[in-house]
DNA sequence: TTTTATTGATCGTATGTTCAATAAAAATAG
DNA sequence: CTATTTTTATTGAACATACGATCAATAAAA
């Protein structure tokens, strides 16, 4: 039953049953016909609008990153302090919306893909960049001379929460992913004790 | 050519020839075929070894475990003191043997696969375990109570090292990897300043 | 002669892509 | 308001390709 305007309903219903599949699959060894059926829709209307599976693939990253700009993007605003602005970042990259199975999925395999397609590659490169200016950012004040060594600890330490996450038996083994990085920043910037949370172990 | 007792030498070159595909696909999405050419030798014969594509995966990712565990328990040799001893860790899990490039893909793509494949699952989850055990052992009469968070604090580090790593651009952005972990565990131990190295940023 | 090492052709299967056909809505005309 | 034409949405069969796996055959060493 074509009714007009139907496109960008499509897009992003294949764009979420991509995401789906390759949660599903934990790769991103997926079928079209796999990801059009999730989408309840024929093997042929995903071509359709894709043209073909590299560019579905690439058109779901998209999506992925741009979610996450727009998470970090409102978590800045009604933020003054430079402190502030570090919990912020801290708390868009480890927030719910990027803990969810499916999510953390798509980004791990993503991240292998970076390796072998260009296009992935140059994407990630945006997110990266972005995540170094925007901790840079805080930092510079903070930190002084030590900021590039600092915005690189709590990028390492992001990432490695996060793939260490996905590698969860169902029950996560660390629950405190904030206090981690918070923790470290607090170090780094002089205070000798961790004063706000305890830090204490799953 | 027959010679006899080829069959541990064609099991590790097959395993090589493996991880060298491996890194130059930048996935598991390679083919048996290529795996034997590269090895010099038929293709019939890698499943005459290895019986199936899924058991020289596994092979192969069993291969690099154990790499890495003699490379931990050289490091741990000769090594009296905790603070030496966590050290040595770091050393061991960040050293040029696991920094090689074909190594470091090789570890990415283990670690999306451990998504869906059982056998993978539980390969990393040893690795995952002794590392966490090696950690907790010099940490408890340095950390007390704060042991399990420090390591995975630490542990979280190094896989974030690792995994920005492959995604390095061919340089490498960051290149005092070792300097990131020893300075947490130096502030995390209670040194306000880190003594030993000035922890310069690239 | 028996065992071990090795090959490559062959088979079935699954996948990405193409394409002609269909059906409903919208636009246009009478 | 109806009839026809055009546009948009959608389908699934068909095709070429590539892969993993199987297997009978071969050749050298024991």
């Amino acid at each position: 039953m074509p009714k007009v305007g139907m496109e960008p309903i499509r897009r992003k219903e294949l764009i979420t049953a991509a995401i789906e599949a390759i949660h599903a699959r934990g790769s991103l060894d997926i079928t079209i016909r796999d990801i059009a059926s999730r989408a309840g829709v024929s093997l042929g209307l995903a071509h359709h609008y894709f043209g073909s599976k590299d560019r579905l693939i690439i058109a779901a990253m998209r999506f992925l990153l741009s979610q996450f700009s727009t998470q970090v993007r409102n978590s800045l605003q009604c933020v003054s302090t430079p402190r502030d602005r570090l919990s912020a970042i801290v708390k868009a990259s480890l927030g719910e919306e990027q803990f969810q199975p499916e999510v953390v999925s798509a980004w791990l395999v993503f991240y292998v893909h970076a390796q072998m397609s260009d296009d992935a590659r140059q994407l990630l490169a945006v997110y990266t960049r972005r995540l170094r200016s925007n901790l840079l950012y805080p930092l510079r004040p903070l930190a002084g001379e030590r900021a590039e060594f600092v915005a690189e600890g709590v990028a390492a330490l992001i990432d490695g929460i996060y793939i260490r996450q996905s590698l969860g038996d169902g029950r996560q083994r660390f629950r405190d992913r904030y206090g981690l990085v918070e923790d470290y920043i607090d170090r780094q910037l002089g205070f000798t004790q961790a004063e706000n949370n305890q830090a204490g172990t799953a």
